[in-house]
RNA sequence: GCGCCCGUAGCUCAAUCGGAUAGAGCGACGGCCUCCGGAGCCGUAGGCUGGAGGUUCAAAUCCUCUCGGGCGCGCCA
């Protein structure tokens, strides 16, 4: 586990509290944040003002008091001072800066892991779409995102599982099966028509082709329902198929492929309808059940049961929540595309009415892909985004180039995606700019290597920076581990983005101010190779968390 | 009509979930390689944070109202 300096700090603080103002403030009212402005120290804290508060005394004189303990317990560790109306910063002695830069090459891959979640097992369900049709750019969004946000919980010390949901059961799947029957017969020439709603798409034309050359025109001999069987299960595969090879592609691995059509199978949905009736949350309205999701908040209740005897998606939807519980999962995390939103209260209200904790259940929601090529649409609508394969995407931007793209915003708001922007390799595209730290890295070793000098040589009895940007770099680099932890607490990938933009910033600022290899001073020249390496090291942490490469040259 | 998301530089977005002088990139303009990768760096210009109130030591951030945009509101999944 990674050292996080604010937790060090935090806990002088409390230590100090204890002592000065027993049982003044709670534990969560003690922030400490980072400063803007170098003048004010590398970490503030504005709890004076909150004793302010409690207390009714000057902010100003409260910190203070609280700057003469902190500074007696924190000595070697940070200068401390009072500013402003009462704010304390810190100043963090060089010393314990300058420590980091062995820990992180002693910590290699690990350094960044933070223990956040304490093993809590987890399951982050994503993408999870409909296998009626390839994948979206809108889907591509979701995977980018549950697939960085599982990386990012791993890393915070969360057990987690990778889940995709298969939504083969239903009427959906059954117009899937009659429109490849449709095609199907169309091959052989009958005048067979695609169902009213069903699917148009030529992909079906193919498969039924691959169809007929595996299994023959014998299975139109079949008796109806073992005939659509076969069309249904024919069609699902197949598009799974794909679906999972343009997931693969896009570097997203599932560790569980969960088919909807089990829970049937298994009578689970039979049986978390008597649950539901048995708590009492039901009641039968014409000849359908319904479950009293109002009691949570929902703006009306939902069927579970139709008229026709049928269960509803939704009554299938919790039986399988109520599966991912008994197989004991602490917390799950749902991710679904922008259009599903309306669908968050009712779940919330299943997961009441069963009892289940609060916290076990959360759902994100990620909004829609603009697709634009030199500003303009991609297509006619801005909708249209949506309906461009993710395939064609992947083709022309590669995996790294759009994993970032989706990653780079909070995936609750709208994305404006430029091609031609992506395709450039320039500032414009920023995952460049961050790769190209990496990539400059490892060619400045193989330089220095040449030159006779290893980065992994002594550090050196360096006490103190030798520029204030190699300090402010190093600064940053000790703050990965919180990056993280507030990434995987947010449940938010792109701070992580963020905090590579800043950390390759100041890495190319010193690259272009400083010479690292300087023959005449072999001490120098060891110590910022050395800021180098764990610079590198922090990087290539970080694309992992992103799912992004490392490339050694571009 | 109701609900959710979002309005920050010309454009795309930050701002450490209430902190100190609101920051980056792109675009515009001007500079920097005899030397470790110029896919880079440095500088200039650009803002009443959509608008109006309120809460307090402190508001882009929280509350109310309002204006503008997106998306939902099936016995579909």
């Amino acid at each position: 586990m990674s050292r996080l300096i604010t937790e060090m700090l935090k806990e002088e603080m409390k230590k100090v509290l204890a002592v000065d103002f027993p049982g003044v403030v709670e534990e969560k009212e003690i922030s400490i944040e980072s400063t803007r402005d170098r003048n004010h120290g590398d970490f503030a804290t504005n709890l004076a003002f909150i004793l302010s508060r409690k207390v009714k005394k000057s902010p100003r004189e409260l910190a203070t008091k609280l700057q003469a303990s902190l500074a007696q317990n924190l000595g070697n560790f940070a200068r401390v001072e009072v500013a402003g109306g009462g704010f304390v910063n810190f100043f963090l002695q060089d010393e314990v800066l300058l420590s980091f830069i062995s820990e992180v090459v002693e910590e290699g891959e690990d350094f960044g892991a933070v223990d956040l979640g304490k093993g809590k097992k987890t399951q982050v369900e994503f993408v999870s779409v409909n296998p009626t049709g390839p994948l979206h750019v809108g889907h591509g969004k979701c995977a980018a995102f549950g697939d960085s946000l599982s990386r990012i919980l791993k890393k915070a010390g969360f057990q987690v599982e990778k889940e995709y949901y298969v939504n083969d059961a239903g009427r959906q799947i059954d117009l899937l099966g009659a429109s490849l029957e449709a095609r199907f017969r169309q091959i052989l020439g009958e005048k067979a028509e695609i169902p009213e709603d069903g699917y148009q798409g030529d992909y079906l034309i193919s498969m039924a082709e691959k169809l007929l050359q595996e299994k023959g025109r014998e299975i139109l001999d079949l008796p109806p329902a073992e005939r659509l069987k076969v069309f249904r299960t024919f069609a699902v595969q197949e598009i799974l198929n794909d679906i999972r090879q343009d997931l693969d592609d896009f570097r997203v691995h599932f560790d569980v492929w969960f088919r909807e059509s089990s829970l049937y199978q298994k009578g689970e949905v039979e049986e978390i309808l008597s649950l539901l009736k048995e708590r009492g949350y039901t009641y039968t309205k014409g000849s359908a059940l319904w479950l009293r999701t109002t009691d949570w908040g929902d703006d009306k209740d939902r069927v579970l049961v139709r008229e026709n005897g049928l269960p509803t998606y939704f009554a299938s939807d919790i039986a399988y929540h109520w599966n991912k519980w008994k197989r004991g999962f602490q917390l799950v995390i749902d991710i679904w595309g922008a259009d599903h939103h309306g669908y968050i209260p009712r779940m919330y209200a299943a997961m009441q009415a069963l009892g289940l904790p609060q916290d076990f259940l959360e759902m994100f929601i990620v909004q829609f892909v603009t697709l634009l090529r030199g500003g303009q649409p991609e297509r006619m609508s801005t909708r249209q985004g949506e309906f461009v394969p993710l395939r064609q995407l992947l083709d022309e931007v590669g995996a790294d180039v759009a994993r970032y793209y989706f990653l780079m915003r909070d995936p609750a708001t709208h994305l404006e995606f430029d091609i031609e922007e992506a395709k450039k390799q320039s500032m414009d595209n920023p995952v460049y700019y961050v790769q190209y730290a990496h990539a400059r890295v490892s060619s400045l070793f193989k330089e220095a290597e040449k030159r006779g000098f290893t980065p992994l040589s002594q550090i050196g009895a360096w006490s103190d920076f030798p520029s204030e940007e190699e300090r402010e770099i190093v600064k940053k680099i000790a703050y990965f581990p919180e990056t993280v932890k507030r990434s995987a607490l947010l449940r938010q990938p792109y701070l992580i983005c963020n905090y590579l933009q800043d950390l390759c910033g100041d890495f190319h600022s010193f690259y272009n101010l400083y010479r690292i290899i300087d023959e005449n001073n072999p001490e120098l020249t060891s110590f910022r190779l050395n800021l180098c390496r764990v610079v590198q090291i922090v990087l290539k942490n970080a694309f992992q968390l992103l799912g992004i490469s490392a490339p050694d040259n571009m």
